[in-house]
DNA sequence: AACTATTTATAAGA
DNA sequence: TTCTTATAAATAGTT
């Protein structure tokens, strides 16, 4: 948008970041609402940015943010999830959890050593950021691979079917 | 956006409306995703169209919905908050930290190592494993200290106040 | 906070 | 629907 191309991953510099929070918070928001408005559709936007500070909005046609909820839950409730597949790699999947069990015994908290409040709060923290890292990498991928589909797909129709030639119409 | 200026109220042809809903639901999720990622923000975004179809987004970040609700009470219900205190033993938290950033090192992530999708969920859930042992033992050593507090305050109580001899009363 | 050079988003049209 | 295209909007880098 701006000059030059801009890449999406975590922006380092703590002020670029912020500044580019904000423009691109109060861009959504703008967004939100238009998108509520003009097609008449209920809408909950909540935003934390990274030092904890909450910013939200909801559509005017949302009385309030608790019957929004109360509907998201009745949707995804009722929902099977769990995503089953993708298990390919037994054996690597399998390592991976002892190598997981070794490094994180140093915890040691079910053997009973005492650490005090402050240090838990630390452990706490860094636990998040790792997880954080984890979440962010899954969420790349999911992408990632989004797009390569997307792009098959794109060659497909222009092609058509290997099999039979024809074009293939689908909706994604 | 496109041809023309367009003025922001509700659309009445059906037709248009639900197909500028499509674009610009896609648009929102979009940016949504792109501020989460770079700013490093935790968001959520819950949308129904006005024939009641349910699209969600959270920022890898947020585990899940329910969490980052909570965290929305807790900032709109009351605004207290806030542990300032409690780190009398700043060496020991600064090894902590040494400890941690080695053993957590193997996660190797920034520096481009790559992890399947379901390696990363293993990875995923062996963290919340971990965390989830930390908050507990936390909760443990608060609960602890609390006891020990109030049976301090009961002596306290029945001793009187060692300077001026008074019963001390306090509401806990 | 403001300014622009660019990139994006998207309303209409096909 | 889906794709294209002419424009309006958003915004990255800069001041």
């Amino acid at each position: 948008m701006g000059r030059g191309r801009m890449e999406i991953k975590r922006i380092e510099n703590p002020t670029q970041r912020q500044s580019t929070f904000y423009k691109r918070r109060d861009g959504l928001f703008k967004k939100a609402r238009e998108l509520a408005v003009l097609c008449d559709a209920d809408l909950l936007l909540l935003l934390f940015s990274s030092s904890g500070k909450l910013y939200h909005y909801h559509s005017p046609s949302v009385p309030n943010v608790q019957e929004l909820l109360r509907r998201y839950e009745a949707v995804t409730r009722t929902r099977i999830s769990k995503e089953g597949g993708g298990w390919e790699n037994v054996e690597e999947v399998e390592r991976m959890c002892g190598v997981l069990e070794r490094e994180l015994r140093f915890l040691k908290i079910d053997e009973g050593e005492e650490y005090t409040l402050p240090l838990l709060h630390v452990v706490e923290q860094n636990l998040e950021v790792a997880i954080k890292k984890v979440r962010m990498e899954k969420d790349r991928k999911i992408h990632e691979e989004l797009e390569t589909l997307h792009k098959m797909v794109k060659v497909k129709q222009q092609e058509g079917c290997g099999l039979c030639g024809k074009v293939i119409r689908l909706n994604i």
